[in-house]
DNA sequence: ACCGGGATGTTCT
DNA sequence: GAACATCCCGGTG
């Protein structure tokens, strides 16, 4: 990461998620004294997304992604897994980006520390839950603000750009909605999680 | 390489 | 009681 990171503005993130999702490529979460380079995002659109967290309302659970703009929003599934998502929108529209890989930039070490299964860097932050865990991402972190170093999360630009033509998809993992090309990645970075469910082409001879 | 199943507990019906 | 924005391991080819 080059020194001159700076932080985004609160702007840039009040906007649907699935303007957001793609411009978030390549910038860099910082946790702690670990960081990585985003490199796979999905968008979830709020009240009238059936995938999103939010579509049944505000509950205890999604508080935050009903909140303000530029918080870190987490949460725990299948029982062993936290995931991380970043609060688009303005307050009240709960409409959220999931970070699902990035490729590591610092910290390796406690990485690797706390992803003993981890074969390879590359599997360290490939997956939703598998970057929290990398990051040591946890309840302790939801609502962090992304813009002041809360608890120490960042969102940072290193000047960087989003690729010009990034992958695109529909979402991972879902039983809904599952036709929305929401997914976004940085085409041919070996961090992306497997499973590329390449858009089906509309080309149908 | 690819596929199938089990783990594990919170949240909401 | 079911579903779950997942991951890992052990089977097979």
């Amino acid at each position: 990461m080059s020194p001159g990171a700076r932080p985004l503005r609160r702007a840039f993130f009040a906007r649907p998620s699935t303007e957001v999702a793609p411009q978030l490529l390549n910038k860099v979460l910082v946790c702690g004294r670990r960081a990585v380079r985003i490199v796979e995002v999905e968008a979830y659109e709020g009240e009238r997304d059936p995938a999103s967290h939010a579509y049944r309302g505000p509950t205890a659970r999604n508080a935050t992604m009903f909140g303000p703009p530029a918080r870190l929003y987490v949460y725990f599934t299948y029982g062993m897994h936290w995931c991380a998502n970043v609060v688009c929108g303005e307050t009240g529209e709960a409409t959220a980006v999931l970070l699902r890989a990035g490729a590591p930039l610092r910290g390796v070490g406690a990485m690797r520390a706390d992803r003993p299964g981890a074969r390879r860097d590359r599997d360290l932050c490939s997956g939703p839950a598998k970057l929290c865990q990398a990051l040591g991402i946890d309840r302790a972190r939801d609502g962090a603000n992304l813009l002041s170093g809360d608890r120490g999360v960042r969102l940072l630009d290193d000047g960087t750009p989003p690729p010009r033509r990034p992958g695109r998809s529909a979402r991972v993992g879902l039983r809904v909605a599952i036709d929305r090309p929401w997914r976004w990645y940085v085409d041919g970075d070996p961090n992306v999680s497997a499973d590329p469910r390449p858009l089906p082409t509309a080309d149908m001879t």
